[in-house]
DNA sequence: TATCCAAGGTAAGTT
DNA sequence: AACTTACCTTGGATA
């Protein structure tokens, strides 16, 4: 087992881990404590949280199990391999989110929202597991939609050896395009298990790679990635911010659509692809994702 | 205890 | 192209 710790003065900005993998952005994360989404992390923010981390070009060549929890010192970690390239990179430590920040609209919805949940990072999750992730978040809740990816990966995943315990990396592309639509709908997938099965299956042969839409423009990577079964507009959005690193995504979801309504009904223009602009815009374009998920954040959890 | 409802939407079928 | 409707599942609210 390796170990070390990230420094917080290492780092561009605060930082708060239980904000970033509970707030809705990933599903691939666990708390070792089994209270995600239920309660306040223990100790002050302390809780252990884990994942199993895919082969990621430039950041590690074979699977990894991370293990984290933010202390007062930094982000201390515990870990099959030296994990401080593969954290950067999963919770965007490199990003600077003071200057994010300072450079989002002085509004007073925006502002309680990054007074609120300051530290609060997006997050760079592996491709083809965002993708699945978000197909299955039609119409469902987060806890709900985290014990999806959790079964997906205890049945069909790779096993890794960590710490004394067996885990279970997220199924490759292979690997759920072998599954029934059957047997993802006895992981409580429902109507969504077709999509999951068929998209996995354009991901194993190669039809196309949700990785591939990284090279092109923000609005043509979205085109592209709703090829894939299940997913539309607005999960094309979130695999984008989420996983693709278009900072300027802004998935148009219930919350949003509310907030728009509420706060900024000119934004209303109709369509996906004109609100989506509106909105973009009204967020401060180049950071718009940021601030979407800073006010998304805000919203389900209560603030007006 | 039974029933109802909504949960970070999408695909397929109609105008 | 814009507008409707069906779709799995289940925890929590309501009667």
């Amino acid at each position: 087992m390796e170990r070390g710790v990230i420094a917080t003065d290492e780092l561009a900005g605060s930082f708060d881990l239980q904000s970033t993998v509970e707030s809705g952005q990933s599903y691939l994360w666990s708390r070792l404590d089994g209270k995600m989404y239920t309660t306040a992390a223990a100790h002050g923010g302390r809780a252990w949280y884990e994942t199993v981390v895919p082969p990621l070009d430039g950041v590690t060549d074979e699977r990894a199990v991370v293990r984290v929890r933010q202390v007062d010192e930094g982000i201390e970690w515990k870990s099959t391999t030296d994990a401080v390239d593969i954290l950067t990179h999963l919770l965007r430590l490199d990003d600077d989110i003071d200057a994010i920040r300072d450079a989002s609209p002085s509004e007073p919805l925006i502002e309680r929202a990054f007074e609120q949940y300051a530290g609060m990072r997006l997050v760079r999750d592996p491709p083809f597991a965002c993708l699945i992730s978000f197909i299955c978040s039609a119409q469902m809740r987060v806890g709900r939609i985290h014990g999806m990816q959790q079964r997906l990966a205890a049945g069909f995943g790779e096993t890794v050896a960590f710490d004394g315990r067996t885990y279970h990396a997220f199924p490759t592309p292979d690997q759920l395009a072998a599954r029934t639509e059957s047997e993802l709908r006895e992981r409580s997938l429902g109507y969504r298990a077709p999509y999951v099965q068929r998209t996995a299956e354009m991901v194993a042969d190669g039809e196309a790679d949700p990785a591939n839409a990284a090279e092109l423009d923000y609005e043509a990577a979205r085109e592209f990635l709703t090829q894939f079964v299940g997913v539309g507009d607005k999960v094309a959005d979130c695999v984008l911010l989420f996983s693709l690193g278009f900072l300027e995504a802004v998935p148009l979801d219930t919350w949003i659509q509310t907030a728009i309504a509420d706060y900024y009904p000119d934004c209303e223009q109709g369509g996906y692809a004109e609100t989506s602009r509106a909105i973009r815009e009204q967020f401060g374009g180049e950071y718009a994702g940021y601030v979407q998920t800073y006010v998304f954040h805000y919203l389900r959890n209560g603030g007006e």
